[in-house]
DNA sequence: TAGATTGTTAATCGATTAACAATC
DNA sequence: TAGATTGTTAATCGATTAACAATC
């Protein structure tokens, strides 16, 4: 706690990351990592890779590094991986639709309760184990069920309307693939955004200027 | 050119942000704009959009602000949006469908051009205006057509294998939406990545710590 | 001309890297 | 004990913000 609540953005998003090759390490059976065998496979500095595990805790031990197993759980429960947040899925388009299939929410700390859409050939079908309802019950079933998060997978322009509405329903929690800036009009919800376009541009700006990147 | 080789990663992520307000401005028909204007509506600060617009060049007129139009387009421009990139999808499942059906990669400077799958029920097929492949018939499509870019969307588990072939045929640019690190193994390739667990698990680290963060 | 706003330099802030004493 | 490796402080580097002279 203490700690905890001056983590930088920067720290935070690269716990993923770690997770992620922990997990690897773990499945390997490897059992312990120094901060520089890390390091290495990460393709990161290993004073970096100190320095962010000790914005947690010292979970090492000197002259001998990270029990894999341990560090792995430990990462976890900073991600709160052990979390059920329910969420509901907004738009069950292609991409909304990719995304449930393509993800284990379970093993990310959500549980995805529920989905709506628009499109009446949608309406009454399943996706996984969750039930498409029309958008318009999205009031009714709030009222039953608790929905600490919500999954945009809706056009720029459907955004506005339903925002409003899922704001108002106490929702402030959002995972956004919607080329649209919620924060900039509700400062006090906690947004990841995946623009798709964006990163996309990136690549082509890159892809563009590739001597220069190849100079540094 | 002189100025461009030393550009920051900070600041050519900001990039398609920029584009992505200018165009709707443009859209509104606004025709001029200032810094302040423009950080005001995007919540940043107006030094940081004069110090990044130039990184570019002068693209401003003291006590007159930016033209909408003029500045749209210079950032297409450095973007490279007006190129035509020709890229092949690896993997047409649910995501790599759904990311193909969501996008208008034209507009982002890239041509699809073809895709490949294990999958047989899926080969032979199309998808928009590309025909899925035999992954087997990667090589001989490659030798017949120019190949800039792959999107990947296939399972961890198959990347390493299918990596090696397109390094081997000379593909060195990636937009990898699987979960594994391109660029650790091949360094030499300009890899974006879309890390959608990453991104959810961001989230749940930040609804997990929102009293840590509010209190910012 | 006076007011507005840029381009750019200087100051500040934060993040990364290096170094090393503590210690297993 | 000696060697290894952490946790942590200090040094460096880069990115953001502030300030203001240049100028439209």
């Amino acid at each position: 706690m203490s700690k905890s609540d001056s983590i930088s953005m920067s720290v935070i998003r690269r716990l993923p990351r770690y997770y992620r090759f922990l997990s690897e390490l773990d499945e390997q059976n490897v059992k312990r990592i120094s901060s520089t065998g890390l390091a290495d496979i990460m393709n990161v500095t290993a004073s970096q890779v100190r320095q962010d595990l000790n914005c947690f805790g010292g979970f090492g031990q000197q002259g001998y590094g990270y029990s894999v197993g341990q560090l792995k759980k430990e990462i976890q429960n900073i991600l709160g991986l052990n979390h059920s947040y329910q969420a509901v899925l907004i738009g069950a388009g292609n991409l909304g639709t990719a995304v449930v299939k393509h993800l284990d929410f379970q093993k990310m700390g959500f549980r995805l309760i529920g989905g709506f859409e628009i499109d009446p050939d949608k309406i009454g079908g399943t996706l996984g184990d969750i039930v498409i309802s029309s958008e318009t019950e999205l009031e009714s079933f709030c009222e039953v069920n608790r929905v600490d998060a919500a999954f945009l997978c809706i056009p720029k322009q459907s955004v506005d309307g339903t925002l409003e509405r899922l704001y108002r329903l106490g929702i402030r929690c959002f995972w956004n693939f919607s080329h649209y800036d919620i924060s900039v009009k509700y400062p006090d919800t906690v947004v990841e955004n995946v623009h798709l376009s964006d990163s996309l541009m990136t690549l082509c700006y890159r892809m563009t200027n590739i001597a220069a990147e190849n100079k540094i």
